[in-house]
DNA sequence: TCGATGACTCCAT
DNA sequence: AATGGAGCCATCG
């Protein structure tokens, strides 16, 4: 698998989280067989956000950490609110800590299917 | 080729 | 329960 199939894996596993479900990096990472890479989920997603103009759209905002954090990307960018506020927009809570972290619950919101109930070759 | 990096996770303190 | 360190692996300089 190479590094546009695995981005076409990753996009179609995210395409299919519920609207107010999130799951996580490591999650989708186990569900396309490859449990170690969560890191490269994470890159897969950075590459479309910019643009958005994929087709169809893929609900990146729906992926967050294992402990269900948005990652702040360091200061200065603007990724983790934009998140925040898509996922507020579709009815999903977004609790913020003292210092400003952003997290969701996974236990409320959580969607974590098998390997095997999501198909990987969504056009 | 080597070392550093990162939208991550786990295990040990 | 909270913090810190190590592991992980494709990319990049």
């Amino acid at each position: 698998m190479d590094s546009a199939e695995f981005h076409a894996a990753v996009y179609s596993v995210v395409r299919q989280i519920p609207v107010q479900k999130v799951t996580t990096y490591g999650h989708v990472a186990k569900v396309i067989g490859m449990p170690r890479h969560s890191r490269h989920v994470g890159q897969a997603l950075k590459f479309l956000s910019p643009n958005g103009n994929t087709e169809p759209p893929v609900p990146w905002q729906r992926v967050v950490s294992s402990t269900g954090a948005i990652s702040s990307r360091g200061p200065g960018t603007d990724g983790a609110q934009r998140q925040r506020e898509a996922l507020e927009a579709e009815g999903v809570e977004v609790h913020v800590g003292r210092t400003g972290d952003l997290l969701v619950s996974l236990a409320d919101y959580g969607w974590f299917p098998a390997p095997g109930e999501v198909q990987l070759d969504a056009a």
